[in-house]
Formats: C-alpha cells, structure tokens, sequence
DNA sequence: TTTTATTTTTAGCCTACCCTAAATCATAAA
DNA sequence: TTTATGATTTAGGGTAGGCTAAAAATAAAA
C-alpha cells in the first residue's frame, strides 16, 4: 500500500489539478509556481513521486501522472472539499476562509474519520466553491459547465462553481452579490471589451468585466 | 509570540500533565518514558523548549514548567479535548477511538477555528472522559473528585472522570457498564484485595478490582 | 549548425526530529 | 572517601523537506 506524507499530497493535489485530470503532462516549472517552492526543491519531490509510481517522470522531460496517482489525489481533494464544507456549513466560516484551514484538515491520517465527516455532513456531492467531492471510490459527478463570458447574450443558468477561489476574488463576488446557485441572465455584452452585464435572479443586475466573468461557471 | 512546532506542542503537553499542572519537577527520564521517545531525543528537545522559555531546564537536573508553558500547554489541551468532543458528539466515535485522532486535529494552526469549534459544541466543560476543558484564557474549572476505591462503604456519588483513558480500559468500562455520569453506590468493599463492589443507577450491581476502581474518579 | 537562452538537475547546506553509541555527571553504596 | 550505578548529555548519523549556486540538458535563435 502507498502512502504519502503530507508535502507529497500536497505535491500530487497540485499535479493533479495541473495535469487537468490526467489529460495533460506537467513540467518541473509549472509545479513550482503552483506550489510556491523552488525548481530544485521540485526535481527532488518529482524523483520521490516517480519512486512510489503515482507519476511517470522522466528527467527534463516532465511528468504524467499516473492512474495510481489520480486515486490517490482525488482521495485528497476529497478530504480537502468535505473540511471545507464542514467549516461553511457547520462553523460559519466564510467561503473565502476556508482554504488553509482545510488543507491541514485534510492531512490527518484516519480514514474512518471522513467517512463519518461525509455522514455527518450528509454526503454532499460539491464544496462551497462548487467544486465537485469524489466518492471514497474516487469518481466524480461533473456537471456540464461554461464560462460566463463565453456564454450567448440572453441566455439564462445557474452560478454552479468558481474558477477562481481566492479570498480577493470570493470577497468581489460576495460585495456584487453573486454566489454558488445563483440564476442568472446575460442582458448585455460588450465585444470591445469583453465585459457583461448580468441579472442575478431576476432582481439585481451586475456588470461584470471579462475577467471576472471568465472565472464564473454557469451551468446551462 | 512564541509559536511552537507540533512535537513542541506534544511534549509541552506531556511535561504538563508530569508536571501535574505545575507543581512537580519533571525528570528527562519522565518525559522520555511518556512521549516514548529515547533521552537522548528528549535531552535535545528540553534544550529547545528552555530556549523558547516555556520550561525552566537545568542541566542534569531536570525541568520545571514556566507560566507562559502551562498557558500554552492548557491551549494545546483545550483544543485536544474540544476536538475529543466533537469526535464523540457530533461524528459517534467511541469513547476509546479518539485520542489520537484529536491529537493531529489539535496541532491545527487557526485560533478561530478553535473558537468556532467550541461555540458550534455549546462551550463543553469536560471531555468525553470527563476532563476539564480549559477555557480561551486557560481556566479550568475543577471538581472535587476521589477515586472509587477509596470511597467508604455506603457512600453514594457519580462517575465524572476516567484516570487511564487507554481503549483497553474504556472498552472494559463499556463491557461492564460504567460510563461517565453514572449514578453509583459503594456496596461491599473486599480489605484483602482492595476490590469494590458498586451499585450502579440503583440497578446493575458490578464487582471490580482495585486496579479497576482506582482509575475511576467519582464526585460524592 | 552553432550559439544563446531557458529549463532542469545536481551539489552542498540548513532546520526539525528522531536514533545509537559513547562520554559525562550525580548520587548511592561500600 | 572512593567506587559503582544509573541518569543524562554529547557526538554523529538518518530522513524529510526546504534553500542557493553552479552545472548540465534542452529548446530557441542566429
Ligand atoms: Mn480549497
Ligand atoms: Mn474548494
Ligand atoms: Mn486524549
Ligand atoms: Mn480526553
């Protein structure tokens, strides 16, 4: 049986979002910049990752991740998105907070606990962000979604998950009054710039530029 | 501020319950036999630990627990008993099952997390082995208590703590029927063995052997 | 195809925490 | 008062996970 230290979760969680799930390979670099540690520190943990065989890593070359590999961060991310929908819903945390929180949360060693937790909690099926939670199998129920700037003028949906889950941007989103559930219309776009203008539940309108927009998903 | 480490933390714990809150000196070999980890490694850690003035250590002689360490050592198990509630509470952990899982959830670095967590629980007074919880400010409120197998013949109280919370013995509680809160009565008293036979909630007669009773404390 | 720029790895060092073996100190016994 | 015993510390080493600086490999440009 594999098991992982909390750094080497904490490695593959970030391959594994990089890799888009397994479709796409992942340099030395791009793990660096998604986890804030040096190159060299990274060559170091890739050679580890490729020794327990949750990555194919070839040196220069980048990496894959591998099927052992998805199971077991899809087991993180599960952890990780449970804690975050235990210190919403159950402590009141704010959706911005969460992250760090969770993230040490979901390192401790005890598989009995999130069975329970996900009981507890009534087997939620996606975290505040909208994010979808794997089941202890690992499989994920995704949702068709698109991107709110992508979307055709005076077409309607529902705000399912963000992009984008920095506290800054949840706080923006919070003070304009959008949020995961939301419905919503396209009542204008502007091509120049690529902003849009938004009703939120039929009451309020928000104008959006396109980079907010582009961090919003929208399922149709 | 001081921050301490996760192993700082635990051994500040340890040191605090050899300490018996403050008022013994506590040896190297004490704290190595409790943390289960060789003098050698402990000689090293109270070095540290005098450094950051939490305890008083002289060399050769053994340490004493500052002010500033028992405030930090009552936050460490403030937030370990919080956590032991809400395991039993809310998640239906037994009893025995949760000492080290409350254990990684206590090293946590979030001081609202703790706060939340405490007001989400009702601001619990004991722990599922009815020991006292610090409040925020490290306050215990403590009840008189005494052993059971000191107690006269005759006399009345109820179960309020467990002296060894090991699971071997909790498990052997909840076999023979003490639990925390339980009404009981001194029936017979055995000199020559120091075994107590009890009457408990006015129905369940139950023997026990002095090693039993001692490790039970009751409030008359 | 050669040179240059960028990416990646290696080498060497650091902190934290643990270990064993050897040295040292304190103290109890002779 | 000397010696022996036991407790404690030091010395040196291991793993995990970082870092910087230098070397090496790949990719891009000339
Ligand atoms: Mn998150
Ligand atoms: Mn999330
Ligand atoms: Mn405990
Ligand atoms: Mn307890």
């Amino acid at each position: 049986m594999i098991t992982l230290t909390s750094a080497e979760e904490n490695y593959l969680k970030a391959i594994y979002h990089l890799s888009d799930g397994g479709k796409k390979g992942v340099s030395t670099n791009d793990v660096s910049a998604e986890m804030k540690t040096k190159p060299a520190s990274v060559s170091d943990m890739l050679r580890k990752l490729g020794e327990k065989e949750v990555i194919e890593y070839r040196k220069y070359y980048g990496l894959h991740i591998t099927e052992e590999g998805k199971k077991l961060a899809l087991q993180t991310i599960r952890k990780h998105r449970l804690w975050e929908v235990f210190l919403v819903e159950k402590l009141k945390f704010s959706w911005d907070e969460v992250n760090e929180v969770a993230d040490e949360l979901s390192h401790v060693k005890c598989k009995v606990l999130i069975q329970r937790l996900d009981e507890y909690l009534g087997f939620p099926k996606f975290d505040p962000h909208g994010d979808p939670i794997p089941d202890e199998y690992g499989d994920v129920r995704a949702r068709p979604r698109q991107l709110l700037n992508e979307l055709d003028l005076g077409s309607t949906g529902q705000i399912v998950a963000v992009k984008d889950s920095s506290p800054a941007f949840l706080r923006y989103l919070d003070k304009v009054g959008a949020y995961i559930g939301a419905r919503i219309k396209v009542m204008d776009k502007t091509e120049f710039d690529g902003s849009v203008e938004i009703l939120v539940d039929n009451k309020k309108s928000i104008f959006m530029s396109k980079d907010v927009a582009g961090n919003i998903l929208v399922m149709v």
